[in-house]
DNA sequence: CTAAGACTTGACGTTGGCGTCAAGGGCAAG
DNA sequence: CTTGCCCTTGACGCCAACGTCAAGTCTTAG
């Protein structure tokens, strides 16, 4: 696969693509012009990141967690950082479900005020 | 309650809180000499602001979302902008919440290698 | 009174994940 | 051959939420 079809496959663009290679990410072979060529498991890789982006880690971290991702291979400190990514992205979840929720007293509050509005009128 | 006090009190920084008030976020009544000065309202508005900000809000939207958030009055635009703010929040704990499970599964796996590991050794 | 801390405005710096030209090279179809 | 689309590197742009001086003012405890 090339560039632009492992671009639209994943729903990323090229940039990206050439970034993540630059960070280390994603690897390519090259053809003799130059071209990069991706194997079928790019897009699987790619989503990945994507969502570990998603999650708030940085490319760093993401980095750091790829390759026992991806091989299942993981040396102690590997395992060690992946829970405590687990627990930051559970906190997160914590977090925004709880503002979820405020939201959803914010909205039953304002349609009650609402239809009290309506029944004054 | 002067800008410090506010600031320890919700746990960001006075730039923060210049800031906002500078996004129209936050109010403050000025001393003779200039000093902002805040109602006890303001640390529960700044850990709104905070919360919505970690939800992936812009300054923007907050801003449109607070009046009716703190006042309880919304018109119905409003209510629709908070349903929709309230939709993307849910959306994105459910991402999160898939991410966090797919690395529970690469971490059970992990485990699973490392024991067998010990057993060869 | 005075020293130390808290406050003011102003303005530039930072960071990350790309977007977006710019200027050129490669390759299958007609 | 050439047209048109995909590819390459390089480099600057961007945006938001502050961090971080700088240089001066206010306030308050001793």
């Amino acid at each position: 696969m090339r560039i632009g079809e492992v671009a639209t496959a994943a729903g990323v663009s090229t940039r990206a693509l050439r970034y993540y290679e630059e960070q280390g990410l994603l690897t390519s072979v090259r053809s003799a012009s130059g071209q990069r060529h991706y194997g079928e498991d790019a897009v699987e890789r790619v989503r990945w990141v994507q969502a570990l982006y998603a999650a708030g880690l940085s490319s760093r971290a993401i980095l750091g967690l790829l390759p026992c991702v991806h091989t299942g291979v993981a040396t102690p400190e590997m395992i060690e950082q992946l829970i405590a990514e687990r627990e930051r992205i559970d906190a997160q979840v914590r977090e925004l479900t709880a503002t979820r929720d405020r939201l959803d007293a914010v909205i039953a509050a304002a349609r009650g005020r609402s239809r009290e509005c309506s029944y004054a009128s």
